[in-house]
DNA sequence: AGAGAGCTAGCCAAATTTGACTACCGGCCG
DNA sequence: CGGCCGGTAGTCAAATTTGGCTAGCTCTCT
């Protein structure tokens, strides 16, 4: 599964009751349409995906004032509030070579308890390491390197990688040990939602990287 | 796009002449169902829809000896082959957070001469540093870091991640301009497809990473 | 000789993803 | 005042991806 279903579960969370529209502006915030499949199409798949699936409710709401589109308003139920705890446990130790599920996993990590987060991340090294000793052990015999040509570039790479990430989780545990950022049950927490009619800073007008493309 | 058409292209083109079952056995050998979706339905699929594009030449085979399905050979055309040279130069170039298609192109790098591909190598640091310098410049604002909150270690995993791509980039180039491995034009070329026949040390029974997932 | 395991080769329905498209409204410009 | 631009809210068909399924062999025990 890609990392849509978390960041709509945690749209949705945040506002308490959202349309389709919100939450694809939240995601635009945030940024997850350079670095996710937050397309207009998946985002709203996936509410009524697992609206059917009983992860959301929706609220029919009659249209407003003119004609329009019928709005559907979405809440998040008891299981989805699961299902959502779930998949972030699970992308914060997740390492599986796609980034976009960790990144979606950050911006909601401060939705679990500090200690909790805490060991999910150390969780997140211990599997790096794990794998990266699984590539240089089955794909670096005692042949050597070098045996596979260019084709041991892929796994320099792979290597390369799983360094660099678990490094960087490293840094991240560090600041978090130190105090950083407010975890579940700390208090006031950051909320990364517009409030309504609220400027979105991000929307439209800004230029992103990539737009040139 | 994934990389499964360059994977796909790139091991019809290797064998000259292969049906779908000798490219699925050489992306595994690559391992290419690790870190891309190289699964059965895909590749066979990308095969079809390339064949009905006219990259690829479909011929029937008259099922040798007994029953058994009517299997299918593909064979590269001129068309094809322009294809498969333009995916391996944008995927070496192009920097969008997507490992895989990088994998998939360092596969068939030395399909290219040497000069081109250092060049394009050379590209894709460019656009490393370009990117890395949009996201510093767009989402770390005057008003400094830290006013994004927890929100802000998505940036800093961002710009990690780039400047770990871009020093790991700067290594294979050093790498290729001293003379290793041996690309187009350049004599012998290193094959990574197995012979009709030969015994596949990377298939089943041998355990891949994930597999105890 | 028959049961079962395992390989070869490939297909398929269901789920997801993509990318473009619709329809309504308000403002603004000449 | 007509036309068009931009924002809001969402839909749709087509393409792709997933994960498991089929069917025919060939060994290997028993």
């Amino acid at each position: 599964m890609s990392a849509i279903r978390l960041l709509v579960l945690g749209a949705v969370r945040q506002h308490g009751r959202a349309h389709g529209y919100q939450v694809r502006n939240d995601l635009e915030y945030w940024g997850a349409h350079e670095w996710s499949n937050a397309k207009p199409g998946s985002i709203y798949h996936a509410l009524k995906q697992m609206a059917k699936q009983g992860l959301l409710l929706a609220h029919e709401i009659a249209p407003s004032t003119a004609g329009g589109p019928p709005r559907v308003e979405y809440e998040i139920t008891e299981q989805g509030t699961e299902e959502y705890l779930a998949l972030l446990r699970d992308y914060l130790t997740a390492y599986d070579q796609r980034p976009d599920v960790l990144t979606a996993a950050l911006g909601f990590m401060v939705d679990l308890p500090r200690e909790e987060a805490l060991a999910l991340l150390e969780e997140r090294v211990r599997k790096i390491e794990e794998w990266r000793a699984a590539v240089t052990e089955y794909y670096m015999p005692a042949e050597g390197p070098g045996q596979y040509g260019h084709i041991g570039e892929i796994m320099n790479y792979w290597v390369h990688s799983a360094d660099s990430g678990a490094e960087w989780t490293r840094g991240l545990i560090e600041r978090v040990r130190g105090g950083a950022y407010t975890f579940a049950g700390e208090g006031e927490p950051f909320v990364g939602v517009l409030a309504e009619g609220e400027e979105n800073p991000f929307g439209a007008g800004r230029p992103h990287y990539g737009d040139a493309r």
